[in-house]
DNA sequence: TATTGTTATACTCTATAACTATA
DNA sequence: TATAGTTATAGAGTATAACAATA
């Protein structure tokens, strides 16, 4: 709505030295009210968060975890079902179960029902990382949502949970 | 939502025919309950729609929207300011800046203070830019959020600031 | 004829290091 | 010596099209 949004107490001639390590001056913006830029931002921080943690205790980033995670749910989704369900191209999802089958952590079974679909399942050792897995990612989402309360998260995710189904 | 959804006890032998088109089977998972997945899926949302309007009506992308708009704000950022408020690298910044520059939608001011920082100004075509993107992506946010009520809203960007700052 | 998985390819994005000009 | 911006480049991620097997 605002065509020109600049704040009258922030002159335009702010020095450099004012400005110094003080972007965050710039949250006073329209672009940082928008939900989808604060969303962009939150996830951004929480996927960054999450590699590290993932990374350094399984080697494993959030894509490879997801992709195990599915397979060790007891619901034995196919190949497309994961690439609809994480939104991935069916090719990036033929890449990600390489890699967790080369390391020995699930199995593609053909599907007897229809035997061009590929069952993607976690072997024992694959349930075990992925219990590990867990177990980092809520401890990475704490670390994340540190400011927020047992309430605040919990409508969080009732809200997230709207959007992204 | 979707037709007779299977309880809890799904069991292993669930067919491809009974699979087939439901991959949002697979949200009564461990993963499909964790914040940091369900954001990401939110933002991945959110992103694409904004995209394909941005693109669609101006031939701009968001991450080139977000450096005009704050460019546009009046608060005169630095390109070391853009990088630490958008989390981007300073060479991305640059790329960022020259398309837009050579678009004649901003410029380039050497800081007088400090000549060695470059203040980045929308020109009249960019804020003129800036207020349409704008209004495109409200739409867009508008559009992401349709299922949540004005008070919903708020709550999730107030708890989104909370993260992301 | 349509769909699943697969391969190949190109394109975008991201991360890193080195260089320049200023401080 | 340190910092802002720039360039170059390599790596990761993403998107698209074509193909074989199966339906």
């Amino acid at each position: 709505m605002a065509t020109t949004d600049t704040p009258t107490e922030t002159p335009a001639e702010a020095s450099t030295a004012e400005r110094a390590g003080h972007s965050e001056r710039l949250r006073q913006t329209d672009l940082a009210q928008q939900i989808q830029f604060l969303a962009a931002k939150a996830r951004a921080r929480g996927t960054a968060h999450a590699n590290r943690m993932l990374t350094a205790e399984l080697d494993l980033k959030v894509r490879q975890f997801s992709v195990l995670s599915l397979a060790a749910s007891g619901l034995n989704p196919t190949q497309r079902e994961l690439s609809q369900f994480l939104d991935l191209d069916p090719s990036q999802i033929v890449a990600l179960v390489d890699g967790l089958e080369q390391r020995g952590l699930v199995l593609r079974e053909t599907d007897p029902t229809d035997r061009r679909s590929r069952i993607i399942v976690a072997t024992d050792a694959g349930r075990s990382v992925r219990d590990r897995g867990q177990a980092i990612t809520e401890a990475s989402d704490d670390a994340v949502l540190a400011d927020l309360t047992a309430q605040e998260r919990e409508q969080l995710r009732a809200l997230l949970t709207k959007i992204a189904f």
